[in-house]
DNA sequence: CTTGACCTTAGACTATACTCTAACCTCTAA
DNA sequence: TTAGAGGTTAGAGTATAGTCTAAGGTCAAG
């Protein structure tokens, strides 16, 4: 099949599909006599699994090591691709972490605001961040 | 205080404070016969400000919004400042909420597999990502 | 034979927030 | 007077993940 093809049945476009490739994620199988790329249906599946590992939060990099332990299933071990997993999910729960730090400094600010028509000018939201110390985010 | 003292002062970095600059956040108060910044105590205040604020997750666009909030009182009411807050912890508790539902499929993927020495050949992960539909993101 | 859909490439652009470089100027202390 | 610290500018680079454009080639249908 032609690229435009791929697009629909992966749900991906054409653009990102080249992308991909230039990214060395996914490259067609061949190409035809006029330059088109073609592609199988394993290309396919590529595809789909690639979406499917990004909607789940990986980034195109860890994406590209799954596709290297995929490739040669044998060479590899349950470890290789469950410490992908587990680095991911101490990622992710960090960000959670910080944002849920984010939040609660948020609040402090917002709720102590009565929010009014009254003039800005005692609002305590501009007082905290000319004096408050906030929550660091620990980048 | 020329642009080396307001950096360590407000715990910025010169290059940062002239990125501000050219971006419209803070200005120099005036320049010295020698063309060099030269920063005022308000100044200094001004770039704490916008780091709290940073720091508490507002984009530089928002930190712009609180900072003519700030650089004219009078004329705005409190309703102003708080509908920023509150449109900030909306966003965050998108945000959050995204990540946690990344976490529940990362812990799906995982979960399932032994993340021992055998080979991949049979590895859950992989299984999982060729033919399971992750939980959607929400973009 | 032409129209329109689809394909090709290199390369620029988007967004965010810096971060750094090159080449040059200024000020202070020994 | 000269070294070194610190200042100036425009502009490029970093990271992520696309997204889009221009200028052109290909293919099937009418």
């Amino acid at each position: 099949m032609k690229i435009g093809e791929l697009a629909e049945k992966s749900g991906l476009t054409a653009h990102t599909l080249r992308y991909y490739e230039k990214s060395g994620l996914l490259k067609a199988s061949g190409r035809s006599a006029s330059n088109y790329r073609i592609y199988t249906k394993g290309d396919l599946e590529t595809a789909r699994f690639i979406k499917r590992a990004r909607t789940i939060g990986f980034s195109m990099d860890e994406v590209g090591t799954f596709l290297s332990i995929r490739s040669d299933l044998p060479k590899h071990v349950c470890a290789d691709a469950k410490a992908l997993a587990d680095t991911k999910i101490n990622e992710v729960k960090h960000q959670i972490e910080e944002l849920q730090s984010v939040l609660k400094a948020l609040h402090r600010l917002s709720d102590a605001c009565c929010g009014g028509s009254e003039s800005a000018e005692y609002c305590t939201i501009i007082e905290a961040l000319e004096h408050e110390d906030p929550v660091p985010m620990h980048n």
